[in-house]
DNA sequence: TATAATTATGCTGCATACAGAATACTTGCC
DNA sequence: GGCAAGTATTCTGTATGCAGCATAATTATA
């Protein structure tokens, strides 16, 4: 090693490596919105000259994303006949909820043993901002920052892999999710849980975050339950 | 529904659809096999063309199958650059094994549940066939069976996304156990352990389970830890 | 001789071309 | 009019071509 490193590691680590996006990645994206906005259906073929097209894209980058999006169990691919948006039965929705419940609960259970005070004050602030965006009934911000509470709860475990996982899975339910919580009712008892939730995080209270953990995904599947 | 649905559903169900195989599934496999090999090492670069050129294949099925292992993180993509197959750190390596012993957990207290006697005998016939390799040191085999006997556990739980997310981990450390379990003490200690776990699983003693795997699984690391 | 600049090569990312399968359409027949 | 067979079309799977970036090789320079 020479002198040079050291510098070098220094800045890299000031501004970090800007990483080249591919189309591949692009197209991934989009697409990954696309299946979680509606604006490709469960069920619906993918034709790849259409998106393509839309896209302004050609085949090749599109194809490569599709293959990823199957590899993530968004979407199914059919030999000779294409890729279509895959449909989730209620069966396939227990089991990612159970699994799910499990690694938010492996990673609950973590951060209150790891985490720092700092990392939990930021996850409370998005609780705040979560409460807030409820309180004015925006739904879309609300969604989102829900969704980003779990990650953050999860990431907050410092464990990588864990969060990929979580990741991969909460995509597959994601839009499921957000229909189910159309009702005021049951959109109020998520609330109430992640109210909790928060609650036990700063009390580094594992017993009741495992416990609130598990109420919020069995009532998860309950409020999506009709959707499918 | 016509009555011709249910004489197709029977025959469906007879003689499951043949489904075709394209060169991406073949290519993806062959790959995977590679890497678990170390024919492909950790770290070293994948040349599209190279590879193609061995495998008889262009890049456009080869690139796909890329992108997938990419997904599964076993291969790494940087953007024009190309693809290295993925290094694991013994950081990632603790992570992989954490979240692997949650899900490996939870697949054996819902087998204790709800797997039927038979599902159970099966996996004490792979034990068996396991303990019989061991006895002629045929590590290969030994290795393949230890890993079925994992996946037949974690199967047991009727969780289909359980096991999808617990043969990617498992996918990942494949190889690195395999090379772990070299020493002859090292691999005494594992089948121990695996003999504990089959007499917990046959008692349905849920606790028994759920300290065997966690001490596999940790001493799984200690085995693993030098060869990293 | 070591280093910097410059050229040359190789490889990736993407687009396009083509063959074959799957589907939609049309025509003929009952 | 409804169904079957045959034809046409669309779309996928794969190969190939080309531009641009990255790296290796080469030359120039101190």
């Amino acid at each position: 090693m020479t002198s040079g490193a050291g510098t070098l590691d220094e800045a890299s680590e000031a501004y970090p490596r800007i990483q080249r996006r591919t189309l591949h990645d692009e197209v991934l994206e989009r697409m990954r919105d696309m299946i979680i906005e509606g604006t490709l259906a469960p069920g619906q073929r993918i034709n790849e000259g259409l998106i393509g097209a839309q896209l302004g894209v050609s085949r090749t980058p599109l194809r490569e994303a599709i293959k990823t999006l199957a590899s993530e169990g968004l979407v199914e691919i059919q030999p000779a006949k294409g890729a279509i948006v895959r449909k989730f039965s209620s069966a396939d929705m227990r089991n990612i909820l159970e699994v799910l419940k499990n690694l938010e609960q492996l990673g609950g259970r973590m951060a209150c043993e790891i985490a720092s005070d700092e990392t939990i004050a930021a996850i409370r602030a998005l609780h705040d901002a979560m409460m807030e965006q409820y309180s004015v009934r925006n739904r879309l911000e609300y969604f989102k920052l829900n969704q980003a509470i779990h990650s953050a709860i999860v990431a907050a475990s410092g464990n990588d892999v864990l969060v990929e996982m979580h990741g991969t899975l909460q995509a597959r339910i994601k839009r499921l999710r957000f229909i189910g919580n159309e009702g005021p009712e049951k959109w109020a008892g998520a609330v109430a849980e992640h109210e909790t939730m928060i609650e036990s995080l700063e009390k580094r209270d594992v017993e009741a975050l495992m416990e609130v953990i598990r109420l919020h995904m069995d009532s998860t599947r309950l409020r999506v339950w009709d959707v499918l």
